[in-house]
DNA sequence: GCATAACTGCACTGGTGAGTGCACTTTAAC
DNA sequence: GTTAAAGTGCACTCACCAGTGCAGTTATGC
């Protein structure tokens, strides 16, 4: 329904970047068996040909795309977490950050990755391996960094174990967004997203904090 | 690998559930598309038209499938938080709640719900409302109301938000788990388990409690 | 014992989709 | 301008799979 990403044919290094837009768009849309390559080529704008020219065949298109949606997450995941910042009030700063991680989580790419992921996870183990070196190790690591210099700086205690606590603060926010949600299939509204990543500040402060609680 | 549910052809009552058994089985390891419905045959050891004689079709099939797993599942983490009673230690109860819980999310049916779940749920977007109505919800409700009764004991400060904090809880403990079992492809080993488990109720207890920490 | 309902085995249809072959056109490089 | 690479359109093969038809077998109710 969204058309062809390229106007009629007109350049030729951008095809294969049509290639995964609309590849992303099918497999999002109809999982990866259901997906057709005849399907991805109309969206694309292209001859069928051409994607088996740049991609070989289905399976390896298919990694492309869930690679180039690690590469993407990765890149909104670390903004979102070099907001938190070893100045400024930790309540307010914990609670940005809170927020663009939720936001991340909730981007209709990231649902899509998971979902894709899930799916595919048994008969493609290897994809797991593929998006954690590519994003969510890194973001995890990133975090923890984050925390454990805020430890260091004495405004929070982590028991010396900053990885547990990032992974505890990922947690607090995931878990929720993703029931409430439905599994990425309802946007959740921005009041329940602030009252997610609020009382996940709130926890999170009132289990690590060393500082006077800011009250909700 | 499994083989046939029924010993040969001997009682005739039980070949629904060999059925339902052997299709939990195929849908698992292949998900719903690249599962056959012959393999599901083989694998009940049974004609394929008595698949469709019971089940219509592939996809009604599927259905009783989740359902079933729906209906397991809720017994299970039933069991598991009616562990938290008034009584007891607080932290030891947690853990012991958490860790039931732990195993409930672990469990191979539990992942390959989640899995199938996630894999069909733009396909077939009703099949999230079975599984809350028939698990999610209840477990979360009385979750909530197992922590309500102990906050009103005055043994925990809920902020008068007992499904918040059921929630958070319930996320403190399948984000790790979901991550540290790699999307459930991974056994965690009981050592981890139990890493994540006493953490979470760490956590939860010095954001919630209002007894003195009992140390881990 | 017999009628009926459930089950079996096998062959079959119809549809769909991955991947290829081929003749032709367009673009880019020199 | 000519050449080579990339792309196009279409028809085609091959395989797989949901669902059906049918003739024959086995169990169950009475």
């Amino acid at each position: 329904m969204s058309g062809a990403r390229t106007e009629r044919t007109r350049g030729r290094i951008d095809k294969r970047q049509a290639i995964l837009d609309a590849a992303f768009t099918v497999f999002a849309r109809d999982g990866y068996h259901a997906a057709g390559v005849d399907a991805i080529a109309a969206g694309a704008g292209v001859a069928k040909h051409t994607v088996y020219n740049h991609f070989g065949d289905k399976e390896r298109l298919f990694r492309e795309v869930v690679g180039a949606l690690a590469d993407q997450a990765l890149a909104r995941n670390l903004a979102a977490v070099e907001l938190l910042r070893e100045d400024g009030e930790l309540t307010a700063m914990l609670t940005r950050t809170g927020r663009a991680l939720a936001e991340c989580y909730c981007d209709e790419r990231s649902v899509a990755l998971r979902r894709l992921l899930h799916a595919q996870i048994t008969t493609m183990p290897d994809l797991l391996g593929i998006v954690r070196d590519r994003a969510a190790d890194r973001v995890d690591d990133a975090l923890a960094a984050r925390l454990a210099r805020l430890a260091l700086a004495g405004r929070l205690d982590l028991g010396g174990r900053p990885a547990l606590a990032a992974e505890q603060f990922g947690a607090l926010l995931t878990g929720p967004l993703e029931a409430r949600s439905r599994l990425g299939t309802r946007k959740v509204p921005r009041a329940e997203v602030r009252e997610v990543v609020d009382t996940a500040a709130g926890t999170f402060l009132r289990a690590f904090g060393t500082e006077p609680a800011q009250s909700a």
